[in-house]
RNA sequence: GGGCCCGUGGCCUAGCCUGGAUACGGCACCGGCCUUCUAAGCCGGGGGUCGGGGGUUCAAAUCCCCCCGGGUCCGCCA
């Protein structure tokens, strides 16, 4: 509890201002390896080593013995070891204030309070040319997870879908819509792939169409800038709704929601693309190159010069991008992107841009790429696996799975395979740190046996049963935790008790993965809990009444902790 | 060619920002545990030059430099 660690740090600073008056920085406060070696410590006295030009040793022991002259709420022991000085906390007290508060606070334990800050979370933003593959799923995973945690950490969260209407592929899509006929049994987004695969093989196969693509995308714009609703707009925007009609349908299968779709276009309509354009030529830092305007940008490192518009006057992304970003950032305190990796220097290039507009600019998180074992994937040669197909696989493996475990009843079965099957993929991926590129395997991603979400949701379907049990059995309100705790169920308090510790570093450093991991801490805690201490068929009746109670927090923490990764419990599995 | 990212036991992965106690877990492998709360589990065991080499430090997986391998970016594409 967060408490208790900075009462022990003030604690520290005092007793290190009496021995040396001079600044030694933050207190940190670690973990020792082993239960044995204490609950919490500090390295401290190894560097107040050099500036006192003493042993290590004998610091941590004088120090120890001036801090075991305070009395610190929670804390039984405080030793000196190999330099380090360790503390001991006193279970029965900790365990019974922490466990009472997670089962008080129930669905709420681990939330922030309101921080009044409002964040713009853009995610996923596929182009609507196709269905989302799984590397648009690692987008998605993370912005979708990322969300969850910023909004209940305390910000007011706001996610967008920047929808990329007005790029050449979108162009293609409408010039192939009348070259070819949709496939209406097909789900919308994939028969839109379709279209798009065909029609850059015809392009391919007659180069002579490529300027029909130009004159598409001319005739967009010009329209968009005089605002009028000519047929070309409409073609555009039926195509996009309906690629976008098949891509919703499958964020809505993984749970996730976009609050904000926000169209490309918008900014070339609204005239907010001319009027960037206009302020950066005014910047100074524009040169005349090849007859078109570049934005000299060598003031923030960058060679790359920004082309701010096409020869034929027509706009570029990269603009248009500046145009929404600067529109966006003016409508929160934080933007965030989540971004694939190779738009690292479009985005030194966009921050550059905006700070020379005097813009806020975006944190990015960059992820790798996902790569099919044969290599990377191709959207426009149809090269890649599809989220929609790893779900409905996924689906199909779990329904097996629960069959042959045999605890659920018929009409329950195809219900809680989804959830364990949607929990495997978005677990599978959430968890790898973001700068990690991924291969994708089959049997990686949809391992129920072992590995991942399985096991945290197993633990809590072993939570939900013996809670079952136990109100069957009307166990007796006794004193909690006025035993000998065991070392697995101080672990696993202890464990529990980090939980809202947990969020604030990973919603604070963007890291969802920080989350993910966690809760097979969680899990595998419990577990061994569940492994070495009898719960139900506990004599002692207050010893069972305060395990029943670990249990209940065990489940909260569980249950928040998923559902903040966009994952349900089955409860029973 | 230059920039950025990755490289941790046979495989996957945490730790790296903010340097410290025997490098967290999982898979696979070996040995125990289901007349006992769901064995998708528990207990124990073997297995590591933290890509390589220098450096800084009392202390380096972690910081600095060089090198090797992989990825990615360097469009009047998005």
């Amino acid at each position: 509890m967060i408490e208790v660690e900075n009462t022990i740090k003030e604690v520290i600073y005092r007793k290190v201002q009496e021995i040396y008056k001079g600044d030694v920085g933050d207190i940190k406060l670690e973990e020792p390896p082993s239960l044995k070696l204490g609950d919490y410590s500090t390295n401290i006295s190894f560097r107040l080593a050099r500036i006192l030009k003493r042993p290590p040793k004998v610091i941590a022991e004088e120090l120890v013995e001036k801090l075991k002259s305070e009395s610190i709420p929670y804390v039984v022991d405080i030793r000196a070891v190999n330099g380090y000085i360790n503390f001991f906390l006193d279970y029965n007290s900790y365990a019974k204030l922490g466990i009472d508060r997670i089962i008080k606070e129930g669905e709420n334990f681990g939330r922030g309070r309101d921080r009044d800050k409002k964040i713009i979370l853009e995610h996923t933003s596929a182009n609507p040319n196709g269905p989302l593959h799984i590397g648009h799923g690692r987008n998605a995973i993370i912005g979708d997870s990322l969300k969850r945690i910023l909004e209940f950490i305390g910000y007011d969260v706001e996610t967008h879908y920047y929808v990329n209407d007005m790029g050449r592929q979108e162009a293609v899509v409408v010039f192939g819509l009348e070259k070819f006929e949709i496939d209406r049994d097909k789900k919308p987004d994939h028969a839109m792939g379709e279209i798009y695969i065909k029609t850059n093989k015809l392009l391919e196969e007659n180069p002579q169409l490529e300027e029909e693509i130009g004159r598409i995308m001319r005739e967009y714009e010009r329209a968009l800038e005089n605002r009028e609703d000519s047929p070309i707009v409409e073609r555009f925007q039926w195509a996009v709704n309906y690629a976008l009609e098949g891509i919703k349908e499958t964020l809505n299968n993984m749970n996730i929601q976009h609050d904000t779709f926000v169209w490309e276009s918008n900014y070339v309509r609204n005239g907010m693309v001319r009027d960037v354009i206009k302020r950066l030529m005014e910047t100074g830092n524009v040169i005349e190159e090849d007859n078109v305007y570049k934005l000299d940008l060598s003031d923030f490192g960058i060679e790359k010069k920004l082309v701010l518009t096409r020869g034929d006057g027509t706009t570029l992304y990269s603009t248009r991008d500046i145009a929404y970003h600067l529109d966006k950032m003016a409508r929160c305190d934080r933007g965030v992107d989540v971004l694939g990796a190779d738009h690292k220097l479009t985005v030194q290039i966009l921050n550059a841009a905006l700070k020379l507009l005097n813009s806020k600019t975006p944190e990015v998180i960059f992820y790798e790429f996902i790569s099919l074992p044969e290599g990377s994937m191709s959207t426009r040669r149809g090269r890649f696996i599809t989220l929609d197909e790893v779900l409905k696989e996924a689906e199909r493996r779990a329904i097996g799975e629960v069959e042959r475990r045999g605890v659920a009843r018929e009409e329950e079965i195809e219900e809680i395979a989804r959830k364990i099957a949607l929990g495997a993929i978005r677990y599978n991926i959430v968890r790898v740190s973001p700068e990690k590129p991924m291969v994708f395997k089959w049997e990686e991603a949809l391992d129920f046996e072992k590995v991942g979400c399985p096991v945290i949701q197993y633990a809590h379907a072993r939570c939900c049963r013996i809670l079952e049990h136990a109100r069957e059995m009307k166990v007796e309100d006794r004193e909690l935790f006025n035993y000998e705790m065991t070392d697995q169920e101080k672990i696993l308090v202890k464990t529990l008790l980090k939980f809202p510790k947990i969020l604030e570093i990973s919603g604070e450093s963007l890291k969802p993965h920080i989350l993910a991991n966690y809760m097979l801490d969680v899990a595998h805690k419990f577990n061994s809990f569940y492994g070495n201490c009898p719960i139900l068929k506990e004599k002692d009746n207050s010893i069972l009444h305060s395990r029943l109670k670990i249990v209940e927090a065990t489940k909260i923490v569980i249950e928040n902790g998923l559902r903040l990764l966009g994952i349900e419990c089955p409860g029973k599995m």
